[in-house]
DNA sequence: CGGCGTCCAGATAGCTGGACGCCGGTGCCCTATT
């Protein structure tokens, strides 16, 4: 089988040399496996279900979150031997989504790309049924947990569309997902039994630092003098439009090639702006989150923050884009507590119990289990609206799923107000959840212990000491702060640990004498050790 | 939650300080107008 693997990726690609990670993957698919990878971006994460592909029968289906990224995608797939790429979205003219089934329906064309939004429609599954196709790949599937529970609910609807399909095996690829976004994704998608695959996360040519300051002014002065004398090129990350279009500009009169990215600038200026930077013909890009998907840029020289993120995830996920090349390269945080305020702005909801109630009552009213689209029509919200109603109500187990990815009541009916309450609790879990990842970015940027031992722990890969390339490493205080052995003996990573008050979770890493539990209703927490002893507040479960 | 723009009062010729209200991120899709 490894063979095949190896003389079709050099025959169809040119790839002489697959990493043993790819090809552990690529069997796991061929064995008729659902599989989770976790891998650097730059690992060769496509490689993993294009390989593949070719020796299954049907074709394969690729959910790829941006537009963009497909187009990317399905070029690369061009310029190789591979059969053809096609894609079906709003952005090309309707006769060539129509060309593009045809293709895939013909055997002309193997891969078929799609927005989770195109799986949402009764017809382009039914057209899917038609074309059966053997492997479904979730590309970036971090965005089903990112995105899914709000911004694209979507994403929450591509297990359903598995199951519609008679469940062809399922490839999951991200380059960042912490423990409990993969869980989260293997949920939503339905995996069975998944392999999981995960390369290490490490990226040693990353030099980590943190710049504190009290004070806005002091900050941005400190910004732009860095980014001014930084080895090029390299992007600043900003928290709101504004503040990238003012960098920008002040970069601009210091003499940098500089432009603003994010996602009000419009789409011409964006792809030049996409092209200049890919070209060197831009210094630095001074963007939102909305820039980086799907950039392989491998001279980036430095991700600077000018605000802290929302998560330590997205964090991580955005200084990857640095130093892809394995030469040095630099992540500065400028940090400032108060920046953190305007996270907590951005990632906090309303409870909608009136929502809630009204979809609630739809799917018990619906003759029979009842589609999102059923819900759509009878409560006349936005659907965005409905279907954080449907997920809530399904988290809070009060509708169940049907394998046509319907909806039902579950085996009681609670009552409506009993169901509000409900999905009340849920909703406070994920609020709670949602704050203590913003907390989790603040431990990052205060701890004097060592940065890459902190990041690589909470994504449950701990170092064994400091690491010696970042700036508690180079002050010296890291050394001061090192894990002890009898914690980790007593409550090791992973291991179900339940608190006197706070219920149960999940032990993530520690660091120093403290503790850091996923707890399951309250989110992160971290705990002194000496605490925890004298009160004996924790157990093994 | 915090930054920023606006307005007004008060002191003085164009400026300062404080109160107050507003605004802030991520993409797809589809339809109605230019």
């Amino acid at each position: 089988m490894r063979d095949r693997l190896r003389r079709t990726a050099e025959e169809t690609f040119g790839w002489s040399d697959l990493s043993p990670e790819q090809l552990a993957a690529m069997e796991h698919l061929l064995d008729g496996r659902d599989t989770l990878v976790v891998m650097p971006t730059g690992a060769g994460k496509s490689a993993i279900y294009q390989v593949p592909a070719l020796l299954l029968p049907g074709p394969t289906v690729v959910v790829s979150p941006l537009i963009a990224l497909q187009h990317d995608q399905a070029a690369q797939i061009g310029d190789s031997e591979a059969p053809d790429a096609v894609a079906v979205n709003s952005a090309q003219r309707r006769t060539d989504s129509e060309r593009s089934w045809a293709a895939v329906g013909s055997g002309d064309a193997e891969y078929l790309f799609l927005a989770p939004e195109q799986l949402a429609k009764d017809e382009v599954v039914a057209e899917l049924r038609q074309v059966g196709p053997t492997l479904f790949v979730v590309d970036e599937a971090h965005c089903i947990s990112v995105w899914g529970h709000d911004f694209r609910p979507d994403y929450l609807r591509l297990g359903h569309v598995v199951e519609q399909l008679g469940h062809p095996r399922v490839l999951a690829l991200t380059a960042t997902a912490s423990q409990p976004v993969r869980d989260d994704i293997v949920d939503r998608l339905g995996m069975r039994d998944p392999a999981r695959v995960v390369a290490g996360f490490d990226r040693p040519e990353l030099y980590l630092e943190v710049r504190r300051f009290a004070d806005d002014d002091s900050k941005r002065a400190a910004v732009v003098d860095w980014t001014v004398a930084a080895d090029k090129p390299g992007l600043v990350y900003a928290a709101s439009r504004r503040d990238t279009e003012r960098y920008a500009a002040e970069l601009a009169a210091r003499g940098i090639r500089a432009a603003a990215f994010h996602a009000g600038i419009d789409r011409a200026e964006k792809a030049r702006v996409h092209e200049r930077f890919l070209a060197d013909e831009l210094d630095v890009v001074v963007a939102t989150s909305a820039f980086g998907m799907g950039i392989d840029k491998p001279n980036v020289r430095f991700v600077a923050h000018a605000s802290a993120p929302e998560s330590l995830d997205s964090y991580y996920q955005q200084i990857g884009r640095a130093g892809r090349d394995e030469r040095r390269a630099d992540a500065v945080l400028f940090y400032r507590p108060q920046d953190l305020g305007l996270q907590r702005f951005l990632t906090a909801r309303r409870f909608d119990a009136d929502s809630v109630r009204e979809v609630a009552e739809a799917v018990r009213d619906h003759e029979g289990p009842a589609s999102p689209q059923d819900v759509d029509r009878e409560v006349g919200h936005s659907h965005r609206r409905t279907m954080r109603s449907l997920d809530l109500l399904y988290d809070a187990d009060v509708l169940r799923p049907t394998a046509e990815g319907r909806f039902d009541l579950g085996r009681e009916d609670p009552g409506t107000e009993e169901a509000v309450d409900r999905v009340a609790g849920e909703f406070e879990r994920r609020e709670r959840l949602g704050r203590s990842r913003i907390e989790i970015m603040r431990h990052y940027a205060e701890t004097r212990s060592c940065r890459r031992r902190y990041l690589l722990g909470y994504f449950g890969e701990p170092l064994e000491r400091p690491c010696g390339f970042c700036d508690t490493c180079a002050a010296g205080t890291a050394q001061e702060h090192t894990t002890s052995a009898a914690t980790d003996a007593e409550f090791p990573a992973d291991t179900r640990v339940r608190h006197r008050e706070w219920g149960s979770g999940t032990v993530v890493y520690h660091e120093d004498d403290r503790l850091t539990v996923l707890f399951d209703d309250l989110g992160y927490r971290t705990l002194s050790m000496p605490a925890v002893r004298r009160g004996r507040l924790l157990t093994r479960e």
